[in-house]
DNA sequence: GAGTTTGAAACT
DNA sequence: CAGTTTCAAACTC
């Protein structure tokens, strides 16, 4: 069973426009894959917008560019075809296994994978097209995934450039601040559902959260069994609500502890002064 | 291991 | 941009 074959407008504009494919990427062609149900046609990465569908003129002009991310760096400076992101190491993740994506092909950013630019190797996956066999349709979906937020592969934690900062993560700070922020809503004791807890972060004014115990002075936070601990009312970070006070976290990560200490500062989260260290 | 909860991503 | 749906990880039992 093949899917049909991917508007030609479509295909052009891929090839043409496409600002972060390896002039050597190959082209693209009908791919081999099996067609999908309805509920994955929708979401497939092969849903195009009418523009593209039409071949219309206003899509015809060139993409806007963009600043360079982190896969576009990746892509100019290695072939597709070598495994580049199997072997990269993922330093912020140490999952005993890998995705286990069913529906999504792991082609979308709901897979971990293919968000953090790695194949899948080893996973739990099902149809997965995130491999070398499905280079094309991957990239198609890189491109996708790139379209509709070029940052969509940049790391989602940024480190803190902030002044001290090696001196700051000496001393067991947490370092840096989730670049979209989290919206959770129900996640007041800390879980890894909250991607800032989950990248061992302080919520930062860039959260939408509520209910948010995810701060540097919540003590809640220190005294919590492994992850999780109790909290309060809302983003402190938003509200200004950054006291003084030192936190001693040990995540439950399976494979290794992780020891946060969040020191204190006069400064607000704003300015990144708080810090991460890693203890094996 | 199955079922539930949760929030990001995708979509309308 | 807000609301809804889909998805997969995290979590509970």
């Amino acid at each position: 069973m093949s899917l049909p074959s991917p508007p030609l407008a479509k295909k052009l504009q891929v090839q043409q426009s496409s600002s972060i494919l390896p002039q050597d990427f190959p082209k693209l062609e009908v791919l081999p894959v099996e067609k999908p149900t309805k509920l994955q046609e929708r979401r497939s990465p092969q849903h195009v917008s009418p523009e593209l569908k039409q071949g219309s003129p206003k899509m015809e002009r060139p993409l806007l560019p963009r600043p360079a991310t982190f896969i576009d760096v990746m892509l100019s400076s290695q072939k597709p075809s070598s495994d580049m992101w199997s072997e990269t190491k993922d330093v912020t993740l140490t999952r005993k296994t890998n995705c286990s994506c069913k529906y999504s092909k792991c082609l979308k950013l709901y897979c971990e994978c293919f968000q953090k630019g790695r194949y899948c190797i080893g996973c739990n996956c099902t149809n997965c097209c995130n491999n070398v066999n499905h280079e094309n349709a991957r990239h198609d979906a890189i491109n996708v995934a790139l379209e509709r937020n070029p940052a969509a592969f940049m790391p989602k934690v940024s480190n803190s450039t902030a002044h001290n900062c090696e001196s700051k993560a000496a001393e067991g700070d947490i370092v840096g601040k989730h670049t979209k922020g989290c919206k959770c809503k129900r996640t007041e004791y800390l879980k890894k559902y909250c991607e800032c807890f989950k990248a061992s972060v302080f919520c930062s004014e860039n959260c939408r959260c509520t209910g948010c115990k995810n701060f540097k002075s919540n003590e809640d936070r220190i005294s919590q069994k492994n992850t999780v601990h109790a909290h309060n009312v809302q983003n402190p970070a938003s509200s200004g609500m950054v006291g003084q006070s030192v936190i001693i976290f040990h995540a439950a990560e399976n494979d290794s502890s992780l020891s946060l200490a969040a020191s204190v500062s006069d400064h607000s989260i704003n300015n990144n002064t708080s810090h991460l260290i890693q203890v094996e």
